[in-house]
DNA sequence: ATAATAAGCAAGTGCTCACTAGCTTATTGA
DNA sequence: TCAATAAGCTAGTGAGCACTTGCTTATTAT
């Protein structure tokens, strides 16, 4: 018999323990009486905070989406050329998905799922928001002379972002096996090298 | 009343119907009773040729295996320096998805799925064999001085292949709108030339 | 031709799922 | 202090799940 919350702490409680759960269940799989335990709670007293397993889906990904744009703004932060910048803007995205590993199951969350219609949209407006701000410093970095000149700058957040979902990828299938954050500065900073302009320059990656 | 068969054609038929059904339905969503609607055949009949569900993902997961094995090595069959064939062996790849789109479901399927123990090893050895591949030529074409000698060809293989993951990642949640294949060949070409030795050479990308 | 076998069917079994109904009790504000 | 309210509980419901049982019928080998 847990101590009584009130219905926004409890809410947030119940967010929290999904996320937790994630680490290591597929959504899919993800039962609402396992939510309730790991709350601590009644399986019914789940249905007073949140009307449907839907609503608590939209609740989880909202709260996915603050933790996003608050590590993406703490990662704008730190200053430096559009060049860093765009490094901790990949690090920062690795760094939210070690700290949030339930992020990686909810976009790759494949095909019709029964919360496909609550979770879908906002992965996909999280990749195109990461995706917007990568351009945007691409495109500054390219400007700066930071990166070759015969670069899109969505091509080169293309290959930077498609970098990063493999390393994600093969993450999760070793089951963590790895250090993300490091593994990935190293590829990330390889892969800027690729692109930076032809007169070798010094990378500021180490 | 559908025709009879024999049971190995069942069998074949059973895991064609599994491999098309994973086109828009998740693994863990994909109920026996479906599959048996699909092939035409009441839903005990199923276990009349493959003991459990398991099994059924056993013989699905062996009959990609071989799709890849044939689609890789008819990329190697092609011929050309060790640089056209990492192309071509990305291309395949590609090729192999966009023709069995059941495959990323299967690979990203996250979490402990009840025939995990069945598809994770197949899809770990699935990937390692790729890799495999990808890094024996990366190294090849490294000594041939089509690729920058600073570049180890693990990581050479590793940007590679997160930069078809990720496109991959993309493709999938955005419904397929695109043509894999095209866009792919688009980015594996641009970082083969990021790849290439500082003095700039003709690349055969178009 | 017919017995043996192999492929099929309908109708279950027990389990888990998301969700509900109806009651109880802790907290709170007048 | 004590009703009103909010948070909790137990015990369901029907649906879908993997899998089984017992019977039927098509194919095949003698």
């Amino acid at each position: 018999m847990t101590a009584r919350k009130s219905a926004d702490l409890r809410r947030a409680d119940i967010v929290e323990a999904v996320l937790d759960l994630l680490a290591s269940v597929s959504p899919e799989r993800l039962s609402t009486s396992r939510i309730a335990a790991k709350v601590g709670v009644s399986h019914g007293a789940l249905f007073r905070h949140f009307p449907t397993k839907d609503d608590i889906w939209r609740s989880v990904m909202e709260e996915v989406e603050h933790r996003a744009q608050r590590a993406w703004a703490k990662a704008s932060e730190i200053g430096g050329g559009p060049r860093d910048r765009l490094r901790m803007l990949c690090l920062a995205q690795l760094g939210l998905i070690e700290q949030t590993p339930a992020i990686p199951a909810l976009v790759m969350a494949p095909g019709r799922h029964v919360a496909e219609d609550s979770v879908r949209p906002i992965v996909l407006r999280l990749m195109a928001g990461l995706m917007d701000r990568m351009v945007a410093l691409a495109r500054q970095a390219k400007a700066a002379g930071n990166l070759r000149g015969d670069l899109q700058p969505d091509d080169i957040a293309a290959l930077l972002l498609g970098i990063l979902q493999g390393l994600v990828l093969r993450w999760s299938l070793s089951g963590r096996g790895f250090d993300l954050v490091t593994e990935g500065d190293r590829l990330v900073c390889l892969q800027l090298r690729l692109m930076a302009p032809s007169q070798p320059q010094e990378v500021s990656c180490d």
